[in-house]
DNA sequence: GGTCATTCTCGTACGTTGTACGAGAATAGG
DNA sequence: CCTATTCTCGTACAACGTACGAGAATGACC
């Protein structure tokens, strides 16, 4: 729960030499998470991974928490962080890109994110980073730490929109008995009528082609950076209506 | 994980009559997360505050999984549905607003909703709720299905954005010692000039008027609202720039 | 080289979790 | 009454995080 202890990297000075590294230990437990999921990452799992017994990770790490946290940092760092153009808009969606590979190439990312607030150093950098690219859009600094905010939040939440639809289309055969049962189920509420515009939905996302991720991605993004300096509200309500309260 | 067995409520027919409902048990299990959070929602738990066994709820609840998808539908029936106005935006401002009082009321919505596609009777009205609210946009039913993952992922993602606030302006007395040992982390990290931009948004933080809760919803909601209709660029790139590749 | 303080290793053990199992209790229909 | 059916819940087990402490390995100093 230290700060200080989970994001300095003491040396070794007397007694006897550790065995491992702590990236040694945080590389095996990413190794873990990207092969088996999140729930996977157990310090008994992590520790036979390493070739070691259980209780020495905690000569490395404080907690499993910690063990978290370190991981999301790590990988992280994985993200290139190229310097600013003169195009904020095109730099911040390259940031969101960046952020969208990360997660989907270690899709525990996002759960393991949820709740927490990390700040190690490559994090710290990722986030500098991106407020570094805020800056020409005139914003002040608390409100580039708000669109950074609204930025990554829509990354997050679009990576588990697109794993939804992606379920949903039916790739995993482990998947495939819950996402028939499911699918029988929401038949049977489109079919009772009480949900019309569910199912259009429904009726609009089963026929046509299936859409491209990507392009998804990339239309949302856009619209999501538009948001960033619009004008809050570029229309008046009209003047017969007042507030629902 | 039956969908079916999940949604549907079973009426008593022969044998020994069940001394509890379904409903009451979910009662239950909210009031508990409500008092001491999503991680005190274990069986045991929620069957003392029901005076029963453990293993009765297993009478009610296939896995505890499905106990969390029946509370997080539960608590979604409490948010009114009012019918649309002439005012689309206001509308689903309207909408947001109550999901953002509904993650309020119970602090554990988001994480229970954290990687789960919940769609029980309450959740598929208040899908079908928003779908409705969005038609006179004028978007296909496909691009309505985003945009509402798209506000209602805004809402989720801002609450914890909310959350982080209000710990860092440190009111909890129990994370008080966390916060101070977090807050000497980071000015070491800010004071080590690593991080320019980041330390002028924490600079920006401590001095001034700390931002009211409510206004910042609404502003970053309102750009988010009018990133729904506007055009997907409205800037076009530069004439020499090229893609960042 | 011997001694000692220091540090890492990891077997054992405890408390907590979800839940499988099955014996017993309670009820409805015959 | 009897019997089939359903709910109740004590016991039990595997898996989890991790506290504890004995033993092993090293660097520093005499």
């Amino acid at each position: 729960m230290d700060p200080e202890a989970l994001w300095s990297d003491r040396r070794h000075r007397r007694g006897r030499p550790p065995a491992h590294t702590r990236e040694a230990v945080v590389e095996r437990a990413v190794a873990v998470a990207d092969a088996e999921g999140l729930s996977a990452v157990t310090m008994r799992r992590v520790a036979a991974a390493l070739g070691s017994g259980t209780m020495s990770l905690y000569t490395y790490v404080s907690e499993r928490d910690a063990l978290l946290e370190l991981m999301i940092d790590a990988v992280t760092g994985e993200q290139e962080l190229p310097p600013a153009t003169d195009d904020w808009r095109a730099d911040l969606a390259a940031y969101a890109r960046g952020q969208r590979a990360l997660m989907r190439r270690h899709p525990w990312l996002p759960a393991a994110l949820a709740g927490r607030r990390t700040l190690g150093p490559n994090t710290l950098a990722a986030l500098d980073h991106a407020l570094a690219l805020l800056v020409p859009t005139g914003l002040s600094p608390l409100a580039c730490l708000e669109a950074f905010a609204l930025v990554s939040g829509f990354v997050a939440s679009h990576i588990g929109y697109e794993a939804a639809q992606e379920s949903a289309l039916g790739d995993a055969e482990q998947a495939r008995r819950f996402a028939e049962a499911n699918a029988r189920y929401l038949t049977k509420a489109v079919e009772s009528g009480a949900y019309p515009h569910f199912a259009a939905a429904a009726a609009a996302s089963g026929t046509g082609p299936p859409p491209d991720p990507d392009a998804t991605f990339e239309r949302l993004l856009g619209r999501v950076l538009n948001g960033l300096t619009a004008p809050a509200d570029p229309r008046p309500p009209a003047p017969g209506s007042s507030a629902t309260g």
